[in-house]
DNA sequence: TAGATTGTTAATCGATTAACAATC
DNA sequence: TAGATTGTTAATCGATTAACAATC
């Protein structure tokens, strides 16, 4: 659990909104000098409350009759979400999606720095994708020690997942970012995100076959 | 909102779930021919009573004294999200993201078919990638009438994402699927669904930096 | 000053968990 | 039958919204 100000606990929710809220403050800089929580909520889909609570958790950022100076909010969001620092990750699976997050450029707009991709596959190995090197696995905790990295990213096959998660975390990588199709079996309090891709189309599906049945 | 038996209305919650326990339903078919809520519970870290709720929102699929039948119960969840049923959709955006999702196999395991690629690029019309065909957008509205397309995946630059899902909508598109970092501003209950691949990388930083400084 | 808008507490709403009668 | 386990209702927990004093 994440500590606030006042002793307060984050609620999960909370942190998975901030990014959302770095995003808005980015494409309001430059267009407007201050937003109130009225007019951001509105922006964003969610109410005032909601949105005065949420930063309230991290600093009284706001003024009376004022608002919020967008100009300085950006820049504390970018101080939450650690922005300015470097963080160092790697990419555990070339396959499709492992090549298109290789060449996926915002990672860098955010701060994050490709390293080095992982495979099995002989015929990859020393090969490059971006000017970035692929290593065989049986590399990854000595590199991960050595280069201090942050983040690793799996996408490997599920089945392969757990093995690779607990190589990186045996070598002190700090959080994953999942993209293979299963729950990963992670200490209680290590920091990771999964996105699954199917499971979001399959929903969707979901919503669609709902949505046609109520017609 | 989406009803179920009893006139109990479906948590949205519940929705994104069902996809996970298709997937374990899947992966346990085959292992073992039943299993109880207890059981099924400890494998994907929630509760009993929860498994036991979220899926008797769909039907009384179990057996006192027995549990859930795995094999039937695949099959029920497989047809609450309609994986038996081709569902067409089509790309708009050829980024790394778009062309990742096209060589992205496992949605022709989910029952999801790819039937075009759009883009703005000149140089991209007319070429083709797994065979596919990649269109100019000014000829998406079309196509989606004329091939049925049921979803559409948007992985345009945010400040294109807004007018490529109206074109969508207004041609007759079931749902979208959205990579771009922006929320959409679709029809209230239009089915959608959103992965912020960035917004998770972001709120992984701020879990390792939380996390570090509890230490 | 008057109006606007914050940060926070209280009220409401929704989701999860616990309890248990029903029954295989 | 006895033990196991469901489906559902009630109790609890957590998240969102409303209200408002504080104050720019």
């Amino acid at each position: 659990m994440y500590k606030a100000r006042n002793n307060r606990i984050i609620p999960k929710v909370v942190i998975e909104r901030l990014p959302r809220y770095y995003r808005y403050f980015q494409i309001l800089e430059g267009k407007v000098d201050k937003i109130s929580s009225q007019k951001l909520g509105e922006i964003m889909g969610s109410s005032a409350s909601q949105v005065r609570l949420d930063l309230s958790y991290f600093g009284e950022f706001g003024l009376q009759g004022y608002g919020y100076n967008v100009k300085k909010l950006k820049e504390e969001l970018a101080n939450i979400l650690d922005i300015h620092k470097e963080r160092r990750f790697i990419i555990a699976g070339v396959g499709n999606i492992g090549r298109a997050l290789t060449r996926y450029d915002a990672f860098e707009g955010a701060g994050f720095k490709l390293m080095g991709l992982f495979d099995i596959k002989e015929e990859l190995i020393g090969q490059s994708i971006n000017n970035v090197k692929i290593y065989h696995v049986s590399e990854m905790g000595n590199f991960i020690k050595e280069n201090k990295i942050d983040i690793g990213i799996i996408s490997v096959p599920r089945d392969a997942a757990n093995e690779v998660a607990k190589t990186m975390i045996k070598s002190g990588i700090k959080g994953i970012l999942n993209f293979a199709p299963t729950e990963l079996d992670v200490p209680e309090d290590f920091p990771i995100e999964n996105i699954h891709i199917i499971d979001k189309a399959l929903a969707l599906s979901f919503l669609i076959k709902a949505k046609e049945k109520t017609k």
